[in-house]
DNA sequence: TGCTTATTTCATTTTTTTTTGAAAAGTTTG
DNA sequence: CAAACTTTTCAAAAAAAAATGAAATAAGCA
């Protein structure tokens, strides 16, 4: 039981903001986990999302525990894609980052920076399958086209469809 | 330059299979990796994939050069994926792993199997974090109502989407 | 320009994940 | 049912990923 809250059993609006942001928190590290993001950046933006405020990294760094390496490299990670962006303020010589909040170009952000790049490799390699298999009429060759073929279809799907897929997020 | 080739420069049968082989495993031990799997179910279902034969654990414990341990617990993951299935070979009381290859059925198995879990423990989250919020007409209150609104927006569209993928996927 | 503050980089340490290897458990068959 | 073979389990080792901290760099200001 919280020993600083008022009489009427309320908690006061600091407490309701720090549950609230412990939530988001561990909110944005698990997403962000299913996405193969580290734990930090998750904690960073999780933070961010709920400040009504621009943060400074040092705030950051301080409000959650992590080392001002981590915050800068979780930042960049954030900055590239387009998660966070900095906003100038008067006076102060220091980035101060907002979390972007839409996520439509968020995701869309992630799949062309992060998910892309992999479908492009995959048709490098599924080439090289192919460069492999010379047309000896083998009665086996029939099998291995027939695997290639079905990779092919698979790739060309995914770069068709991931990249749509923002489109289709109607939030 | 191979020592074995034919006089006409061609390669032979078994280094054709063995190239592809290798390109296969290097291809799904990618992609697997882009899902959060380890690196040995992606090599095991590369194997098997190009496998026009069921190849019991000890094929691919020798084909692979990893332990038997890895290859157990590997196939496991593969099985509650249904990424392979046992065939039945009479006379040989070791199961034969197949690949299984309609890449709609295992990506919808995927999506329910790893992500959707995390979909439904993500609106509990956010259920603590309106538990949190008490009506306190505070100005602020406002900007974490229309936060959490925007959180609940997007686990109900991956809610309804995610599932609703694999059906997208024409292959 | 030189001083101060802010940020990045990166070698090292820590933590987490994956693999191994061997013992335990389970199966099949003579 | 016992011997031979197959598979699973799990503690320990190895490998991979992430975080730290301090030095280097950059950027703003007097």
């Amino acid at each position: 039981m919280p020993h600083l809250s008022p009489i009427n059993g309320k908690q006061s609006i600091q407490e309701t903001e720090q549950a609230i942001e412990i939530e988001s928190i561990d909110f944005f590290v698990r997403m962000m986990s299913i996405l193969g993001m580290p734990r930090s950046v998750g904690e960073i933006y999780g933070l961010l999302y709920f400040s009504a405020v621009p943060l400074p990294m040092d705030q950051i760094v301080s409000r959650l525990g992590i080392s001002i390496g981590s915050a800068s490299q979780g930042l960049k990670t954030l900055r590239s894609l387009k998660a966070v962006r900095t906003s100038y303020v008067p006076g102060d010589r220091r980035d101060h980052y907002l979390a972007e909040t839409e996520f439509r170009r968020l995701f869309s952000n992630f799949i062309k920076e992060e998910i892309m790049p992999h479908m492009e490799s995959a048709k490098e390699r599924i080439a090289k399958m192919e460069e492999a298999l010379p047309m000896q009429d083998e009665k086996s060759a029939e099998f291995y086209k027939i695997r290639i073929e079905k990779l092919k279809r698979l790739t060309r799907a995914g770069g068709r469809l991931l990249p749509a897929l923002a489109g289709l997020l109607k939030l």
